[in-house]
Parts: structure tokens; sequence; C-alpha cells
DNA sequence: CTCCTACAATATGTATACAATGGTGATTAA
DNA sequence: TTAATCACCATTGTATACATATTGTAGGAG
């Protein structure tokens, strides 16, 4: 059921209670930790609205709540995991509102890098993207569907990062991680995100360094997978008493 | 020495350690502190590089390390502060890349944020945006650095804020705030970011609903900012000194 | 006089104990 | 039998104690 990667070592430390107060792997630890809970949201093994309990999750990471508490307000910060005051962590569940920003605001960074990608990429990028396509293909074709979704949206940060803008790659980032949230609650079961060809495409354009074309495409992907998307209020989490009702006092 | 706003009552709430557990106000009273921290920072009453010791904030603001903590990690997630592992906190000193990189965001977000906002804006808007360029141009004139940077900062991204994408205007957000910090290291003593009458004619063309034209003065406007700035490296605080000696063993 | 070493002070990293709150289930009365 | 109230349990919020690392300084030896 848990995915056995790097939990099973935890097996034989509890045996030593001892806090590790040594920073040396405690910073890298923490990384780690990071890493696994938020590939396991982007790879939706972990759906929208499942609760994050700070007791399970320091059982098995062995970690204590402190360390915990510090992957998940960085998560929350990331709009990944949803802090309820008394309630505790659990998956986000985009509303239909944020769903439609986060797209807008892919159109409107990701398509904005693009010239700036064709004109910095080079040929060691371009295979790395090829490859990187690759895989997700093989993934989508097999029917591994969480390798896919983390592989496209790997893909799509990839792609900013070789703006060579820090920032507006972090940010990109973020909304691929959002994205796959919206994916998880919004998509339906068979489609699921890019098609299996366009970034080949993509790469394309960026390869030929025709920025504008590249432009286009990724605007036209983005506007496909957002089609695919059937992004509806759901209303079923926070029936919003208020705005049904009308009285607000 | 210390202020002695609420550290008196300090000295004899000492004989009852009990902890204030209850929540009630404790997430507003950690949002009103994270705030006075943050305007500290935007508004240059901290400058980059000053340090941000636990203890003393602590003291500060009569909280425990934990809240504090947590604080200065939202804090670095935004990059107003650096925390470097075993040093603690610090304000962030914006590199030169990161602060090309930042106006670079700047120009693709704002701009290209322009023409929907000129399609939304409201009358109720205009005369807000209108109230807070007085202010700032007031500010400007009596020489009140602070409050000007600030309003100046809170004057874009309110205008991001009306484009009605939630997750674009708080980049928005974070990028004026990380701003801030850009001028206080790169930018003259004299001049000091937006020109005064900059933003009220920005009001104009969008009260006109010229998207267009609000967009291409906006570019103008952010290039005119970043022109006024003498960004080079500084290299004065992280050397770097693995890159500059070449070795790395 | 200079350099190396060791110690102390300072400050952060981590873990755990305690408090408070919200939900759930049981018990009782109508 | 159903509904309401109360109590307990699960879970998080907060604070503090302990461990560790870094830095600066002083003292002694060469």
């Amino acid at each position: 059921m848990e995915q056995d990667k790097n939990l099973v070592d935890e097996a034989e430390n509890k045996a030593r209670p001892r806090r590790m107060g040594k920073n040396g792997d405690g910073a890298e630890r923490h990384e780690v930790i990071y890493r696994s809970i938020s590939d396991a949201i982007i790879e939706q093994q972990l759906r929208p609205g499942a609760r994050l309990r700070e007791d399970a999750l320091t059982e098995v990471f062995n970690i204590s709540r402190t360390g915990i508490r510090k992957i998940l307000q960085r998560l929350a910060l990331e709009q990944l995991v949803t802090l309820t005051p008394r309630r505790g962590a659990s998956v986000t569940r985009p509303t239909a509102s944020e769903a439609r920003d986060v797209f807008a605001a892919r159109q409107m960074v990701e398509c904005g890098l693009m010239p700036e990608v064709a004109r910095r990429i080079t040929a060691q990028d371009v295979s790395e993207l090829r490859e990187m396509a690759q895989r997700e293909r093989e993934a989508l074709k097999t029917g591994e569907q969480s390798t896919a979704i983390k592989l496209s949206a790997t893909f799509h940060e990839r792609l900013a990062q070789l703006s060579g803008n820090a920032t507006l790659a972090a940010f990109v980032g973020q909304l691929c991680s959002r994205s796959s949230l919206i994916l998880a609650v919004y998509g339906s079961a068979g489609h699921l995100g890019c098609e299996s060809h366009d970034h080949d495409d993509l790469i394309d354009y960026l390869t030929e360094g025709d920025g504008e074309k590249a432009r286009a495409f990724m605007n036209h992907h983005l506007e496909e997978i957002e089609a695919s998307l059937s992004i509806i209020e759901e209303e079923a989490v926070a029936p919003d008493l208020h705005q049904i009702f009308g009285m607000n006092s």
C-alpha cells in the first residue's frame, strides 16, 4: 500500500530513538522527505483531500514533529497542502477559480518564456528534453499514470529553467505541481495531461530556434489541456452556506 | 534600551510561565508579527544583510522561538530573508542575477496583466488607485522614503489583484517585495523606484480602457526603474571561495 | 612576536512535554 | 426509537529543554 522506497530503513532505525542533532544530514534528510511527499502528491498517489496526520508522517519518516511541521508548512506555502487551523494538513483540493488562475498563469509565463528558451537552448538541452519526452511517452503507453504525470510536470519545469530566469522557473515549477492536483480533481479518467506527441513537436520548434512558433504551440498545448478538464465548482467540501442562503450575519 | 512596549509586562509575567496555548489570537498574532517584519524589510528599515536573531525577535515580539522560526521560514520562502544553516536568519541581499530575474519576471507578468486589468477595472478601483498614487506622491515630496517605497510596492500589487487572478497577483506581490530589497542594494541614493507621476499616467490609460497602451507604459515604467539601478555583482557578503579559487576539495 | 590551540560564549537544530480544541461515540431521557 | 448532551479521545498549537556547531578570544609555546 505505502510506497516502500526509503521506508524500509525506518524499521531498523526504530530501535535507536537518539535524536540526531547533527545537522550534517539533517537538511538533506528534510529535503528528501519533502521531495517524497511532494512527489507523492504530484504523482497523485496522495489524492486531493487526503489527510496528512503529523503523527503518521512522524512514524513513516522517523522524524520528529518539528521537522514534519516545517515540511508541511513549506508544502502549504506552495499550495500543495492545505493547513486548516485545528484540523491539520491535507492535500489541497484546488477550487475551480484556482484552477483557472493556474492555467491562465501558465499561459502567460510559459508561453512568454518560449522565445527566450528558443534563443538559449543548446544541443545538450535538446537531447535531454527528447529523452524526457521519450520516457513520458513510454510511461503513457504502458499505463504508468503516476510516472507520466510526474514526467510531464518535470518537462514543463525543465523547459522553463532553460530560459535562465530562476525566479520564473521556480514559479512555473509551482504551477506545474498545482496543475497535477487540478488534473486529479477536474480531469477525466482517460485523458491525462499532455498529448504524447505534443512535447516532441514543441522540441522541434525550439530546435529550429523558432520562438514564436514554439510560443504559439505552447499556447495551443495548454489550451488543449485546460479544455480537456471539466472545471466546474464541485462545492462538495465547503458548502459555503453563507453564499447559498445569502444571509451573512 | 529595549523598547518598552510589551516588554514590561514580561517582567511581571515572568512569574507565570503559563503558555498561552489558546490559539484564538495566536494565528492573528503570527500574522501581525509576520507583517511587521515583512514591512520593516520592504520599507528598508531592515537593510539587506541585517541579521535577525531568533532570541532578539523572541524578546521584541514576546513570542516563543517556535513561532519566530515559523515566521522566518515563511519569509525565507518568499526570499525576503536568507536562512543560513548554522548562522541564522538575515535579510536577503539579492544577487545581480536575481535582480535581473525579478525585473524580467515583473516585465512579463505585470505587463501581461494590464489588458485584463483595463478590462475589469471599475470606477471604485480607479479612485482607490488614485488615492494611493496621491499618498505616494506626498510621501515622495516630504521625503518619507520608507512610506513611499511601501506604497509603491502596494500599488503594483493592488494593480495585479485587479486582474482577478489571485495566483499571479500573489506572485507579483512577492516580486514587488523583492524589488524593494533590490532597490536597497542596487539603487542610487536620490532616485528611488517609481517616478512620481508615472502611476497617475498609468491609471489614466487604464481608465480609458486602453489595455495595450497601459501595457506599453508599464513596460516603459519598469524599464526605467531597472535602468536607474546599477546592477553589478558586489560579491561582498558571500565571496563564494570555491568559485574564486577553483579548488573544491 | 607570532601562531596554534583550546575554551567559552552565542545561537541554532531537534525533540518532547503540555495545553487546548474539535469531533466522535456513548448514555440517557422523551 | 430517536435525539440531545456529555465526556473522552484524537490531533494540533505552543513552549521549553537539550544537543550541536560556529565564532571569537585568550593563553601558552616556539
